[in-house]
This record gives structure tokens, sequence and C-alpha cells, in this order.
DNA sequence: GCGACAG
DNA sequence: ATCTTGTCGC
């Protein structure tokens, strides 16, 4: 795939008030409406990309599925710059993952990206980075909630296949009340004292948060990731070892 | 100063 | 993310 953007590649050289100000660019260039394009196949080309890190190298690990049928995975490595800064994922970790996708062939209808999207202080993490600067539509799935605030008390488990919208507040750009993303409660235990917890899902680029939360539940019938991003995962891994 | 914060 | 064995509960 080719660098739609190339002014928006994450430089981790950038200071911390430069980097926030290229967020903003970002976002603006962000697309949270759906425009998944007119190619959406039958079943559609869904990539999930994941990293996995050795001391100052992070591994990129792009898997590409059509349906349940894995059709192409590639990887790159790249060092990491920066540390981990809560809001700037993606300087530290968007260089080995444009790496990877420099190799990818098949273009995706839409990427699972490790992280946030829309769910961002200034709505432009990482998947909403990626997307915008390969003009790829991107979804965001994250484990842990960034920033927002859920319409609903998360404290109790929800029943598989439910939904929470999760809503701007004084902490993110977009106007309050905005959904920006939705807890997705892909699996869940019939009953007893231990519970999963629900994903965080956000657009990332040219999806909406309710196509987002589709994509994810679709894909996540068997385990609580999405299979591509699942396979994405264990492949770093595998390649970190 | 305190809190809060994806991977 | 990563360091790490067993263990409890589906």
């Amino acid at each position: 795939m080719e660098l739609a953007r190339p002014e928006f590649v994450p430089d981790s050289s950038l200071s911390r008030t430069e980097m926030e100000a290229l967020q903003t660019d970002i976002a603006d260039a962000g697309v949270f409406t759906d425009d998944l394009g007119s190619t959406f196949g039958q079943p559609p080309v869904v990539a999930g990309v994941d990293q996995a890190f050795d001391g100052e190298q992070a591994t990129s690990a792009v898997v590409v599925m059509q349906g349940t049928e894995v059709i192409e995975r590639t990887h790159a490595t790249e060092p990491t710059e920066i540390p981990y800064i809560p809001g700037l994922l993606s300087f530290r970790e968007g260089g080995a993952i444009l790496a990877a996708f420099e190799r990818v062939e098949q273009k995706p209808d839409v990427v699972l990206v490790d992280g946030s999207g829309r769910i961002h202080f200034r709505e432009a993490g990482l998947a909403t980075h990626i997307g915008v600067t390969l003009d790829v539509p991107t979804v965001g799935v994250a484990k842990n909630l960034l920033c927002g605030q859920p319409r609903e008390s998360l404290s109790e488990p929800l029943p598989a296949g439910e939904r929470v919208p999760i809503e701007a507040d004084e902490d993110v750009t977009a106007p309050d009340g905005t959904v920006i993303g939705y807890a997705v409660q892909t699996r869940q235990y019939d009953s007893g004292s231990r519970h999963i917890n629900p994903l965080y899902v956000s657009p990332g680029h040219r999806v909406s948060a309710e196509t987002a939360a589709d994509v994810v539940a679709r894909h996540a019938t068997e385990y609580k990731l999405p299979e591509p991003t699942r396979l994405a995962d264990a492949y770093a891994d595998e390649l970190t070892s």
C-alpha cells in the first residue's frame, strides 16, 4: 500500500506541542462517517494489525483475511524512538505499522487497529492516524478506555452482543455528548464470579461509530478479539520470541 | 499540586 | 506493551 498523506507520517522527533498540532490536522482530515468505497467484496477483506516489542524494537504484524481465510501476512520491524505517552501512541508505534503496510499487497476494505481511533483527546488516536495517512478505512479496537464517558455504567458485566455508547466529555475536542465510539461486548461467560470486559471500539477513518462496532462484533464470534486482530497479535508475538 | 490516561 | 506459574472457572 502507498502513503496517501506523507505529511502525516508520525515523526517522533517532533516536540510534544508539534505532535498535538499534527493530531489536530489529522482529526480534521479524519472522516467519522461511512465511506468504505464500492469495492466492498463478498466477503470484505479485513486486516488486523498489532505490535510486539523487544527492547528498542517494535515489530508490527499485519494479517489480511477474507471470510475465514488468511490471504496475506506481512510484518516490519522499526526502532522505537520514544516511550509510550498516553495520547501520543501513534508517534511510538506508527512508524512500524506504516512500514508493515508498505509491504501489504492486498488493499483491505477495512483495517482493525489495536488502540483507539476517535476515542482520543483530539479525536486522532492510532487508528485515525494510520487511516488518514494511508487513506484506508480503519477501526480502533482497544481493551481499555482512554477517555470519554460511557452513557451507562459499565461496572456490571454486559451480556454478549450488547454495546454501550461512549460519549465525548470535556476531555475530548468533540462537542459534549458526541458518540465517539462504543463499548462492545463480543463475548461473555454464562454465569459465575468471573466476567469478560468489553472492547472499546471507535472510528478510525471513513467509518461511523455504529459500523465500527458492527465490524468488530461480526468478526469476534469465537473469541473476545476480532479474528484478524487476534491472529496479528499472535503473529507479532511469534516474530518477537 | 492532584488526577488520569490506548499500548 | 512487558515481566511471569499456577490456578480458578467456563
